[in-house]
DNA sequence: GATTGATTCTTTACAATGGAAAGATGGGGC
DNA sequence: GCCCCATCTTTCCATTGTAAAGAATCAATC
């Protein structure tokens, strides 16, 4: 009777490419981008330190797939926050907004993998598609947003602009806690004061 | 006569701090941050990969020293830009974003080393009041530009918030080649539209 | 069911890196 | 002129990523 659920003592793993990047995301969060150890992710996955070659190649296929799946939790996030939020296109806004700062401040190491590295490559397929998906959905976002206050429609590439460099821009100042006077705050409080300063930034360019 | 301006070939290298600093900073722009290595530099330098350690004691202290060069850089470029521009407190915000902005397009590697790494020791003396310094500027220039406007003085804080996102997120973004929409535009244009999300960000929050 | 080929994983080896330790050098105070 | 000490070099070591070759296993075919 063999245990499905401890497929490790075996030569063949079975899911490794998975559970490198489970492995990997763990080490991220421990140890920071800049400190990210391959032998140490191939050490957490029970194997040596070459066993990411067939699946992965390089460390910097290994962060690849690891920066797509980022963006892809980024818009589930996002999703997941729009979906609790009011059905009014600005509400909808506010939450894809707050989505965005949430998974900043919460997946810290991941953000940066996805904004602030040049391991990834963004040239590759799977990467670059995940992550136009997530700015087409910001997109869509803005001028839903705008119509529903009849907002100038030539502007919408401007606003979608702003809209997106302020959800960053917090995001990122939050999560690396250089906004003190936001980060001290209680959170619904924060919220509230995020989400003015996110609508605002896309209605009244 | 001993060339005062080539003083290599001794054992002593005289100013090797200050020369270290300047061939990091090409290192970082060669190479960029994940790809900084200390033996290059002091290569550079024309030193062996141990010579930093007295000035520097390791990586972190060199990159810490580079990180608070950076910050003092970052308020020059303001300063410089805000003087170029109209008296006006409204237009001196404006040249401050665009300063920041435009330091972040020129120095990617440096900026990420300054917002988006772990590895600059930030409860340093020094770095901790070059960064500090450029914040309070800021904050007076948002303020100046909210009483010339007559805006709510309790909203000041919130502004200050609102205004360091959006630069700093239009700056991020800028700099690694994320806002097609905006750095495809003619500069001065770009720079018209910068200003436009700036101050609104600043004043109507 | 056995054989063969391809894939996965291990073993081994190597170059690059950051840092520790000890020694060489020479500047500056006395 | 002499000695102390900061500066710089030499040497050594642990860690890391990658390449190459071999072992183990799976899958397809006969």
């Amino acid at each position: 009777m063999t245990e499905t659920s401890a497929p490790r003592a075996r030569y063949h793993h079975g899911n490794l490419r998975v559970a490198l990047l489970e492995a990997a995301e763990a080490e991220l969060v421990d140890k920071g981008l800049e400190a990210f150890s391959l032998r140490s992710v191939a050490a957490r996955a029970g194997v040596t330190h070459t066993a990411p070659k067939p699946h992965f190649g390089n460390t910097e296929g290994l962060l690849t797939a690891l920066c797509a799946l980022g963006f892809r939790r980024l818009v589930e996030v996002q999703d997941h926050a729009k979906a609790a939020a009011a059905a009014d296109p600005v509400a909808q806004l506010e939450a894809a907004g707050l989505g965005y700062i949430a998974f900043a401040t919460s997946n810290q190491a991941l953000f940066r993998l996805m904004f602030a590295s040049n391991r990834p490559n963004f040239s590759d397929q799977d990467l670059s598609q995940a992550a136009r998906r997530a700015f087409a959905a910001l997109e869509t976002d803005v001028a839903q947003a705008r119509r529903s206050k009849g907002c100038d429609q030539d502007d919408d590439a401007l606003a979608v602009a702003s809209a997106w460099a302020t959800a960053h821009g917090l995001a990122d100042l939050l999560s690396s806690g250089r906004l003190r006077a936001l980060s001290t705050m209680e959170s619904n409080r924060r919220d509230e004061m995020a989400a003015r300063v996110l609508s605002n930034s896309a209605l009244s360019v």
